[in-house]
DNA sequence: TATATATGGTAACAAATGTTACAAAAGGAG
DNA sequence: CTCCTTTTGTAACATTTGTTACCATATATA
């Protein structure tokens, strides 16, 4: 959420806030989810640990970042994972019935909240689908197909595409190649493009 | 969405009814969205092509359910799939504005909204970890924590439940046996429940 | 520009998963 | 209960993907 576009000292009358030093805990999975937080300051992670008690990360948040907003207004009513202030953190939490006045009350808040969500759910609905592709192939040209612009897909590195599409480097790399040679898609280090579909 | 909870009446005066037959377009891929709509009767489903052309089912639609609430907020415009009604299928459409008016006239649509879009973005989020498992035995065990009520995950199937997490069958029954082989867990062909984490 | 660091290509091999086809078992309908 | 249909187990095999380790190349930094 952009905070520029949000008029904060009214955001603050709605809640209260709370710092949080490097490291701190925020929460633990598990937990009742009573408030929304939203971050004015720093960083944070939530992460979770699969049944072999890998730790997972589930999402980073920064200046701007929401959390708790589906946790919060869901049946399901607890968090799913534990956050983390990874350094000085500053967080304004304002509760459901709070939240609820403050949607009413400021038609623009709504408008950008709405928006806000959407476009998060926009992209867990992309990353579900990603996913969705076993097949490295399927996988990659999915990608393509929804993060093109015109023709061309960017990203920082192979590595960290592979990161992306969670697919293991030289498999990536790999199968990059050989699509390559098959003329369906041409790329660099730092784009790629396709040629048929 | 249930619709039972709703003063379906005051919905209706902020928007319109339409009328599909069985197999109608309702809407295509790449259509700008510019209303949500509320299933009031019938079903329908919404369909993408890959890149191969195989046919995708996104979403099934029934009474109760909403479609474009994501896409009509975000700064992505467009559908991102093809709606065809799937028999007679009544559908109420509400434009943006009028959305907009609506939640903010009405403090309790507000609130089963909010409840609403929480729900699936939810199971968004849970379906975008699963898949994110790769290998299968880290998918079942996942699924297994997330969908537990009092250690048991039930489903109609173990066809059905091959399906929901996207393993080919032979693969998963392999597995499956396996693991119980190992005493993680134990199933039936309605029921799985685990011993060790 | 020289050097250090990060990133990408490669290859051999291991491991996991997909595919297919068929027999056995379970479930449903009469 | 019996017959028919659907679901599950099974196994052999093909294919894909993961893993590891190393060298080459690119990129960042002094």
């Amino acid at each position: 959420m952009n905070l520029e576009k949000i008029n904060l000292s009214l955001l603050k009358t709605f809640g209260y806030e709370e710092e949080y030093r490097n490291g701190e805990l925020i929460f633990n999975e598990g937990d009742e989810c009573l408030k929304i937080g939203i971050i004015l300051e720093g960083e944070a992670k939530i992460i979770t640990y699969t049944y072999q008690d890998k730790e997972e990360t589930i999402t980073n948040l920064s200046k701007g970042d929401l959390f708790g907003q589906f946790v919060l207004f869901s049946k399901h009513n607890n968090y799913v994972g534990t956050c983390i202030a990874l350094r000085k953190t500053k967080i304004l939490f304002i509760t459901k019935s709070n939240f609820l006045k403050l949607l009413k009350n400021d038609d623009e808040f709504l408008l950008i909240y709405l928006e806000e969500i959407s476009e998060i759910s926009y992209n867990l609905k992309q990353q579900a689908k990603l996913f969705a592709h076993k097949n490295i192939r399927d996988r990659i040209m999915y990608y393509i197909k929804i993060y093109n612009e015109n023709g061309f897909v960017k990203y920082k590195s192979i590595t960290d595409l592979s990161n992306i599409l969670n697919i293991p480097r030289p498999s990536l790399s790999r199968e990059l190649i050989k699509m390559q040679n098959e003329g369906i898609v041409s790329y660099t280090n730092h784009y790629i493009t396709y040629k048929k579909h």
